[in-house]
DNA sequence: TTTAGCACTCTCCACTTACGAGTGCTAATA
DNA sequence: TATTAGCACTCGTAAGTGGAGAGTGCTAAA
C-alpha cells in the first residue's frame, strides 16, 4: 500500500480523469481536461502528467491514439487516498430514514425492503445478507405439538420449533417427532431447554447437542434416546445465509454493459445468491466500509464491477453485511455515504423494532 | 375460439414452420419445410399453403422476401388444438421426483429450490407463488410474550404470535401489546382465541376481529379495548404473496433476446415481483394448465414471452401457482408437461411434509 | 391441383473510405 | 527548467458500396 505521494498536478489529473471518465465511461483526452477543469495549464502538459501517471499504472489507453481510462490500481489510489467521503445532502438523508421509518413486517420484509431502498438511492444494486445465525444467542425456545391430524399411517408426530433469536430474529422449524413422547415430554424439554440453553449462542448449542455426555447432564435422567434425536433434530437448522438483491437491471443503463456478452456473466453469478457471500473474504463481517474493486472480487463476472459493503448491528452485536455493487466505474465517495448512512439507520430499526 | 377447422396440409405446414422456428428462431421458408418434413410435395405447394395460412393470420414474414414466423394467432392455433402433450422421459420425472424428495427445510426454502428445479428443467425462467394467507385455514395460534429486555423507557411489551396454518404454512409475525395486560392476559386470550377461532379462514377471521359485536361475543366480558387492538394486530398481517423466480439468465442464451433492448424491460419487469402475481388475470387460482401467450400477457417487457402456470394443492385445498415463463417461441408440449408434473409432484410433497 | 422456372426483393457480410479525436515528439518560449 | 504550440501519426467509428444467398410471388406447363 505504498502511495509514492503523488505530487499535486498528478493528482488533480488523476481526480479528472476519474471523475470524468466516470460521467461518459469513454477514455479521456488532455484537451477535455484542460476545457472542463481548467487547471491553469495546457493541454500538453497535462499530457505530459499523463504520461506519468501511465507509467505509474494508474491510467492507461485502450488503443494508442485514445485518451486515458482509470485502472484498478488508479482507483484504489483514488478510494484509499484522494476521494473524501461526500456528504450526503438532507434530503437524502431524510429518504433514507423515512423509508426506513415506515417498514413493518417481519424481519425478511425489513431486509428486502432495505435492499430496495439501497439499489433506488445508489442506482446501482443493493444487497443485504441475512445474519449468520451461528453466532446468535438464543433467548427463547418455544416447541408446538401439531397434532398429525388424520395420517394415522405411519404416525410420526411433528413439533413446531420458534426460535427467538436475542437480535429478534425468528427462525421456525418443523421438526419430526418419535411417537413415543407425549406432548408433556415435549412440554418438559422445552422447560429443560429454556433454562439450560437460553444466553448461549446457536453455535455452542448445536456442539453440547452433539454431545452425549453435554446432554446427559442437562437432561439429567431424563435422556433417552429419542429426547436425544429431537433435541439435536431442534437445532439442526441449516444456517443458510439469505441474500435479498434489488436493482440489478440498473446496470442495463451503464454504458459499459450495453453489450450481452458483459452483463451476461455478472447476471449469471448474481442468480447464484449463494456465492454473493463468498465476496467478502471476510471470515466475519467486520466493521467499518470496505471497498472492493474490480478483479480483487474473485468471482467471474464481477472484474468490470465494485463493492461497497458495510454492516449492520442490532444491540451492538454485528448481524449481516449491506452493500452496493456497481460498476468499477463508480462515483465512490457517493455510494460510500449511502451505504454507511444506510447501515447505521438500519442498525437503529432492528434495535426499535425487534 | 372459432378454429376454422385447417385441412390436413395447412395443419402440417403450420406445425413444421413453428417446430423449426422453436429450433432456430429464424424465419422458415418452403425450401427448408419440404427438405426437413419431406411432406411429399414441392417447395411451391408449400409457399401456396403458406400464403394461405398468411390469410388467416397464423404466420407472417417479417420482410418481403424472407420466410414465414408464427403470429401469436398461430402459435394459440397450435397450443389450443395442434399439439400433444409430450410425454416426460422417466429420466425426467424421476429427475423432478428425486430433486423434489431430497427437500427439506421451511416451506419458504422449499418453494425456492422448486422455482430452481423448475428453470433448470425447463432451461427457461421458473416461478413459484406463495399461497394467498386469506383463504387459509387456521389450525393453531401461539402468543409467546418476549419480555422488553431492559428498554425500560416508554415500555410497550411485544408478543411473537406464531400462526400454524392448516396448510402447514407458518407464519410469524412480531405484535406490540399495550403494558396493561400481563403475560396472564395473553395467555388466556391465546386460549380463547384457539377455541374460538381455529377451523376459520383468516379472512374471516379478520372480519371478526374488525367487527367489535362479534368479538365481545368471543370473549365475552374479558373484551377490553386493548384486548381487542392487540387481537386486532395479531390477525393484521400483510397479505404479500411471495414470489420466488429462478432462471432468468436463461434469457441470453435465447436468440430473441441477444440484443439489450429486448432483454431490458423484460428484466426491469422480473425484478417488480409483486407484479408478476398480475400475470394471473384470474381471481382465484385454477386448476389445471394455463398457457398465456405473448401480448396477452398485459405487462410491457412480456410482449416477446409466454407463461405456462398451473396450481400446487395441499390436503386438497390450492394453495398458491407454479409455472415457467419462456420465450414465445417455446417449447410448449414439454414446458407444459414440466409445469403439469412438478405441481403435481409439489402437491405431494408438501401433503407429506408440512 | 401441382410443379418448375424465373425475375425480383431484401438482408447480411466483407470491404473501403473519410473523419475526428487524441497522442507523442520537437522546437520555441518564459 | 518547465511549459507551450505545432505537427505528423495512429486508430476507432461511421457511412457507404457491392456481391452472395435465401426466399418469395407469379406464370405457364403438366
Amino acid at each position: 500500500m505504498a502511495t509514492p505521494t503523488l505530487d499535486f498536478r498528478k493528482r488533480e489529473v488523476l481526480e479528472a480523469i476519474i471523475e470524468c471518465y466516470n460521467q461518459t465511461a469513454t477514455p479521456v483526452g488532455s484537451r477535455t481536461i484542460e476545457r472542463r477543469y481548467g487547471m491553469g495549464v495546457s493541454a500538453a502538459t497535462i499530457r505530459n502528467t499523463m504520461a506519468d501517471l501511465e507509467e505509474l499504472g494508474y491510467v492507461t489507453q485502450p488503443h494508442p491514439s485514445a485518451g486515458r481510462v482509470p485502472t484498478e490500481i488508479g482507483y484504489r489510489v483514488y478510494v484509499d487516498t484522494l476521494m473524501e467521503a461526500e456528504e450526503l445532502s438532507n434530503k437524502e438523508k431524510l429518504l433514507i430514514q423515512e423509508r426506513c421509518a415506515s417498514l413493518d413486517g417481519g424481519f425478511e420484509e425489513v431486509i428486502e425492503q432495505i435492499s430496495k431502498i439501497l439499489s433506488e438511492i445508489s442506482h446501482y444494486i443493493g444487497f443485504v445478507l441475512t445474519p449468520e445465525l451461528h453466532g446468535s444467542i438464543l433467548r427463547r425456545l418455544e416447541l408446538i405439538p401439531i397434532d398429525g391430524e388424520d395420517d394415522s399411517t405411519e404416525y410420526q408426530g411433528k413439533v413446531l420449533a420458534v426460535l427467538l433469536m436475542a437480535s429478534g430474529v425468528v427462525k421456525n422449524h418443523i421438526v419430526p417427532v418419535s411417537k413415543d413422547l407425549t406432548d408433556q415430554d415435549i412440554r418438559r424439554i422445552s422447560r429443560i431447554l429454556n433454562e439450560k440453553l437460553v444466553g448461549l449462542s446457536l453455535q455452542h448449542i448445536q456442539q453440547i447437542s452433539q454431545d452425549t455426555a453435554h446432554l446427559k447432564a442437562i437432561f439429567d435422567t431424563y435422556l433417552s434416546d429419542s429426547v436425544a434425536a429431537f433435541t439435536r433434530n431442534t437445532f439442526s437448522l441449516n444456517q443458510e445465509i439469505h441474500i435479498y438483491l434489488d436493482g440489478a437491471s440498473n446496470f442495463f443503463s451503464q454504458p459499459e454493459f450495453l453489450q450481452v456478452d458483459k452483463i451476461e456473466p455478472l447476471f449469471r453469478l448474481l442468480e447464484q445468491k449463494e456465492r454473493i457471500a463468498g465476496l467478502f473474504s471476510l471470515p466475519q463481517p467486520t466493521a467499518g466500509i470496505q471497498v472492493v474493486i474490480g478483479s480483487e472480487n474473485k468471482y467471474e463476472g464481477m472484474e468490470m464491477c465494485s463493492v461497497v459493503h458495510s454492516c449492520y448491528t442490532s444491540r451492538g452485536d454485528v448481524m449481516g453485511t449491506i452493500g452496493v455493487i456497481g460498476p468499477t466505474r463508480m462515483q465512490y465517495p457517493r455510494i460510500v455515504s449511502i451505504v454507511d448512512f444506510t447501515a447505521q439507520v438500519m442498525s437503529q430499526v432492528f434495535e426499535h423494532t425487534l
